[in-house]
RNA sequence: GGGUCGGUGCCCGAGUGGCCAAUGGGAACGGGCUGUAAACCCGUCGGUUCACACCUACGGAGGUUCGAAUCCUCCUCGGCCCA
């Protein structure tokens, strides 16, 4: 992985990557970053025990800026969490309990830590709004933060009258959600001398209410940027694979294997934006592999240069090349798989889907629906009478067929195949 | 509260007593072409079954009928109009 020169003007690198979609006074901000390193903030809400990719340009956002040498807060959510955020929801969310609450934010903090120094000059904090929010009052809150806001500023967020408009109405409790966000960016201002909230673009309503919070209350100027919303070709938010599956940081809900693999089935029309968007590649770096290519289509090198960047970034390097040998041998050598070595399978029947047995007992159909190939018995025949299952590679044509012993590769091991990329490993012994 | 229209398979949406597991579109899935891409072409798309057949399903509960997604009653949820 090649780390971007440090020093560099952040903004304009940030502007090369597309990642300005708005900010408050663009020359104010410049002088300001210009001026030395300052305290910036991304907050992230722990609405799931892991991070997914939408969080990924937050997080890379803060060690951008770290780079650049400044100063990174990775805020949690613990209070922001319980109210629930209604921007860009179009249905009020269920309120997670506290003891969910915890369990989400115990996974979620180290996400947060890994991406960032936390020694050094450009020094990182990590914090939870818990700590600055639970012990405030209702009445305080209200004379001291709901006196600054007037409702009408309220009602005129996107957010707000997007769900009012909708009909299906906004409660109170996720209407407040702004002010704790606004009190969380006053309150970073005042205590940790915090004077820029990043965030994506859905995100501007909230932090510019923070902005005006902080001019009134303490008649300091402070920053807004944001992103522009990771969207597919289709106009639909990143964060799903091909399949409807969740892109989650966390190798225990996704592991590194199938978090590569959804890097290397996106679009070639969306290869540059990504990789600007989501590696430290630098725009130089980017074009050359964009060019590279364009000129040789086939060998995906655009797909390949981010699957393992990213991979890299979230899960480490060593994962990262894991990644990439269990590719290797499932779609490359998985054509002729009596040629793969034992050492091979052992290895990647540690990143598909694998299950163990002591014996070979079952028809191919009912193999397809243990293994959760198929939902059910009609649908594991269909999909054999489609040609889309493959046994060690080769496609299976008879419904009937039972594997034995005589099939297993290097006496253990049997590969089944759903589809182009759907796989499992039965081990046997 | 009154009136009215409506709740159908993953989604949208036809269907108004039997020919309905339910037209059509989208999504999804499989195959072909290719590059683990896009576009395109073909096919599939509730479950058990080799199949006949059977089971489950048209907001919920009852009822009418030989037979209901379709008719009746009550309940429930939503849109719109009036108060």
């Amino acid at each position: 992985m090649s780390w971007h020169t440090v020093g560099v003007d952040i903004l304009s690198d940030l502007e090369a990557r597309g990642l300005i979609h708005d900010t408050t006074d663009r020359d104010a901000l410049a002088a300001q970053l210009d001026k030395g390193p300052i305290v910036l903030y991304c907050g992230f809400d722990p609405t799931a025990d892991s991070l997914h990719v939408g969080n990924l340009i937050g997080l890379l956002t803060l060690r951008r800026f770290q780079l650049a040498g400044h100063r990174p807060i990775s805020l949690a959510g613990g209070a922001t969490g319980m109210v629930g955020d209604p921007s860009g929801k179009s249905a009020e969310r269920n309120l997670l309990d506290d003891e969910g609450l915890a369990h989400n934010l115990t996974g979620i903090l180290p996400q947060l830590r890994q991406f960032l120094d936390f020694e050094g000059d450009a020094q990182a904090k990590l914090l939870d709004n818990r700590a600055w929010t639970v012990g405030i009052g209702v009445l305080d809150f209200l004379r001291d933060v709901g006196k600054h806001v007037t409702v009408n500023q309220m009602m005129a967020k996107e957010s707000v009258r997007n769900r009012m408009a909708e009909g299906d109405g906004i409660s109170y409790t996720e209407f407040s959600y702004m002010l704790l966000q606004g009190y969380d960016y006053l309150w970073l201002a005042e205590n940790e001398h915090c004077e820029l909230q990043v965030g994506g673009s859905d995100q501007w309503g909230n932090i510019v209410l923070g902005v005006d919070l902080i001019r009134r209350k303490l008649g300091r100027s402070a920053h807004a940027l944001t992103w522009p919303l990771l969207t597919k070709p289709d106009g639909s938010k990143y964060g799903k694979t091909a399949g409807g599956e969740t892109i989650w940081l966390s190798a225990e809900k996704m592991s590194p294997y199938r978090f590569y693999q959804a890097w290397i089935g996106v679009d070639d029309s969306e290869v540059r934006k990504l990789l600007l968007q989501l590696t430290f590649l630098s725009p130089e770096e980017v074009e050359e592999v964009v060019t590279q290519h364009e000129s040789e289509p086939h060998l995906r090198l655009g797909q390949r240069r981010l699957a393992s960047e990213l991979t890299a970034v979230v899960h480490g390097e060593s994962a990262a090349m894991t990644a990439i040998e269990a590719s290797e041998v499932l779609f490359e050598l998985g054509a002729d798989l009596t040629s793969v070595s034992e050492s091979a399978l052992e290895f990647v029947s540690g990143e598909i889907p694998s299950t163990r047995r002591s014996k070979l007992n079952n028809g191919i159909v009912d193999l397809l629906v243990e293994t959760q190939l198929s939902q059910s018995r009609k649908e594991a025949k269909r999909a054999i009478s489609e040609g889309g299952v493959y046994l060690n590679g080769d496609r299976v044509t008879d419904a009937e067929l039972s594997p034995t012993s005589e099939d297993l590769l290097h006496g253990k091991y049997l590969l089944l195949r759903r589809g182009k990329k759907l796989w499992h490993l039965l081990v046997v012994g």
